[in-house]
RNA sequence: GGGGACGUAGCUCAGUUGGUUAGAGCGCUGCCCUGUCACGGCAGAGGUCGCGGGUUCGAGCCCCGUCGUCCCCGCCA
């Protein structure tokens, strides 16, 4: 088989593009061969490119060359194709494609390219696994679904960029090779050959860079920001993941409420989503106290204190101790169950609690014993009272109750740690929603705004115990704000554990989409965090000197947020995994199954770095 | 670092209690076909059962180890 050049052919139309205003139009389209029906004297195509798929007609009488050279092709060829459009037959449409209406019937067909037989087709809606696609990524992007993904990944983007820009945002770039940023997690080094024994971090967030251009005067900073972290990867964690990272002077904390809102407003509005702004907002604590956790899923109902419902006699009765909470959750219309599925509900829950001190009381069987009726009716009634949050329906049988009881006898650490209970939970409350998904329904899409469920979570904690290390570390990073007021009241010094953080959360349906804080701008306040995380002056100074410096020489009040792109482009794809809306992701072991890296490197390449390997594998 | 699931043809998967020559659908190759669009018909090729070791008369199946992919915890905003 011999292939065609292009030459001097022009492509006049994309294959998706074509409709029954076309007919009688002459045309040149060029692409993928997508599938071949081959009927003797007559061969369909199906051409392929970005824009969508479109019926070539091969007719032995028209072109005897063109159908020919049909014959020879394959799935994934690469074709070009002059010819006319045609209105098809009546009857013979395709109302399952937008070019349905309309065939090109071939004069030339030109075979720019042939190809291998693929191991699996881009044409399939059915995925090969991961592993496969991953390698052969070029032909998994092929896919339709995968097309739509980075489209709509663009706009959002385009969108983002547009609406930072109309706001008085500047795009800057910061450098990938600068010095490590106390983010917390691991940084991904690269060695300097000119300095030996010298390494340069790769950003874990352009922290740092963005503070200083706020003291530089540009007033307003963003960046489509690539970031690097070295840890264990997640469904939704790469080890290498885009920002939107903002930065403003003289903000409020809800001036960057109002410029996240609105591109994320602009983000959606791209997918056909209207969303509605402003965001609600909770504080970090009731978070924990209605949710048990610091990013509550807000298409669940909240949970429920049920203290007060166990007097305490009952407690006494029931083996439950009289100090500690007694949290209660529903999860919505999970419909009547089995005595076999209940009984296989209450092992499931007993494993999950393990022998950590909590237990559970089924309110359905509270209500076949006489004397616990009044208990049961106590309990649906305070359901029902706060299941408000939960557009206001009525708690039925239908829903399942869960009301979690601290047993006698409870692990000693609950006297000081009063967020583990409702974090446990919490916990159970996702797991169970998990579980019962298909019963519930509330993570379906409806492809409506009400399928984003929005949240500002403010007010986190300054501080957070390190029980390893026996010591307070920064909760978001050193660099934040505590509250004014916490730090005229010298509680920075004092009690470390109440102190309040200028940082927040956005977070969509249990997600967190992204982080901020007002920052510190006075080197007094900066110097007194850092001594205050047990750094001595001479370390900050070391790490942190140019900083420090730069605070000296006039820094105004600024803030800001950054907000995972590669996550907000997932949850509006429909995806469970960043994976799908990043063109050339890692496995869970940080490879890239496609270019094969990471990967040995010569000896000529260490020794050009004064690095020598410790251990090969 | 820990827990779990998976690994059989190019792809998706089946494979019973350990028992003869490991199967199906799709894909692929050849031939036939002028209205298909997941075209159809006939014929055919294609296997290191992830890898290594063990138990056994006999292992895709049991045991141990190892590698890879995915999910979760730890870790990580």
């Amino acid at each position: 088989m011999t292939l065609d050049f292009l030459g001097g052919l022009e492509r006049t139309h994309m294959c998706g593009q074509l409709r029954a205003e076309d007919a009688g139009r002459h045309v040149v389209v060029m692409g993928w061969v997508n599938r071949r029906r081959d009927h003797g004297n007559l061969i369909f195509l199906d051409v392929r490119d970005r824009s969508g798929i479109t019926q070539v007609v091969l007719d032995r009488e028209i072109s005897g060359e063109a159908h020919a050279k049909a014959e020879a092709a394959r799935p994934e060829f690469v074709v070009a194709v002059v010819g006319t459009v045609r209105r098809r037959e009546a009857g013979m449409d395709n109302p399952n494609m937008a070019t349905g209406e309309v065939e090109v019937v071939a004069t030339r067909l030109l075979l720019l390219n042939d190809a291998r037989t693929p191991p699996f087709s881009p044409a399939e809606g059915a995925i090969a696994n991961e592993e496969v696609r991953l390698k052969y990524r070029y032909l998994d992007l092929r896919r339709e679904e995968m097309q739509r993904n980075f489209l709509l990944r663009h706009k959002v983007a385009q969108e983002i960029r547009g609406y930072l820009s109309g706001e008085g945002f500047l795009e800057i770039e910061t450098p990938f090779m600068t010095r490590s940023t106390p983010e917390g997690a691991r940084d991904y080094l690269v060695p300097s050959r000119v300095h030996p024994g010298s390494f340069y971090a790769l950003p874990q967030s352009p922290q740092i860079f963005k503070q200083i251009l706020m003291i530089s005067g540009f007033d307003r900073y963003f960046q489509v920001a690539r970031c690097f972290r070295d840890e264990d990867l997640r469904a939704d964690r790469q080890p290498e993941f885009t920002q939107i990272d903002l930065e403003m002077t003289f903000p409020k904390q809800e001036a960057i409420f109002r410029v996240a809102e609105g591109f994320l407003r602009a983000a959606f509005g791209t997918a056909g989503v209207t969303i509605p702004t402003p965001f609600p907002q909770m504080t970090y604590d009731e978070a924990i106290r209605r949710y048990g956790i610091d990013k509550p899923d807000m298409r669940l109902p909240a949970m429920v204190d049920l203290s007060e419902t166990l007097t305490p006699e009952l407690r006494i009765t029931l083996k439950i101790e009289q100090e500690l909470p007694v949290l209660g959750f529903t999860i919505p219309r999970v419909g009547s169950l089995s005595g076999t599925q209940r009984r296989a509900l209450v092992d499931e829950i007993r494993g999950i609690f393990g022998d950590c001190g909590l237990d559970f009381l089924d309110t359905a069987r509270l209500r076949t014993n006489a004397e616990f009726v009044p208990l049961a009716e106590a309990i649906g009634a305070k359901l029902n009272a706060e299941q408000i949050v939960f557009g206001g329906e009525n708690f039925t049988n239908d829903d399942l109750a869960i009301v979690v009881t601290p047993k006698l006898g409870t692990p000693e650490r609950w006297n000081f740690d009063s967020q583990w209970i409702p974090k446990r939970v919490g916990a159970l409350r996702l797991e169970l929603a998990k579980k019962y998904a298909d019963r519930h329904k509330l993570f379906e899409k409806t492809g409506t705004a009400a399928d984003f469920r929005f949240l500002w979570v403010t007010d986190f904690p300054m501080y957070e115990w390190n029980e390893e290390h026996s010591r307070w570390d920064a909760a978001h990073h050193p660099f934040t704000s505590p509250h004014e007021e916490d730090i005229t009241s010298g509680r920075l010094v004092s009690d470390k554990g109440r102190v309040r953080a200028l940082a927040y959360d956005v977070v969509l349906n249990g997600t967190e989409l992204g982080s901020g804080s007002i920052r510190i701008h006075r080197k007094d306040v900066q110097q007194e965090i850092f001594r205050s995380l047990g750094m001595t002056n001479e370390e900050a100074q070391s790490r942190f000197g140019f900083f420090l410096d730069a605070l000296e020489y006039g820094t105004p009040p600024h803030g800001g947020i950054a907000l995972g792109l590669d996550r907000i482009v997932m949850i509006l794809a429909g995806a469970t995994s960043l994976r799908e809306v990043i063109a050339f992701p890692k496995t869970a072991k940080a490879i890239d199954l496609m270019v094969e890296a990471p990967a040995p490197v010569s000896e000529t390449q260490t020794r050009e770095l004064s690095l020598r390997i410790a251990h090969r594998p």
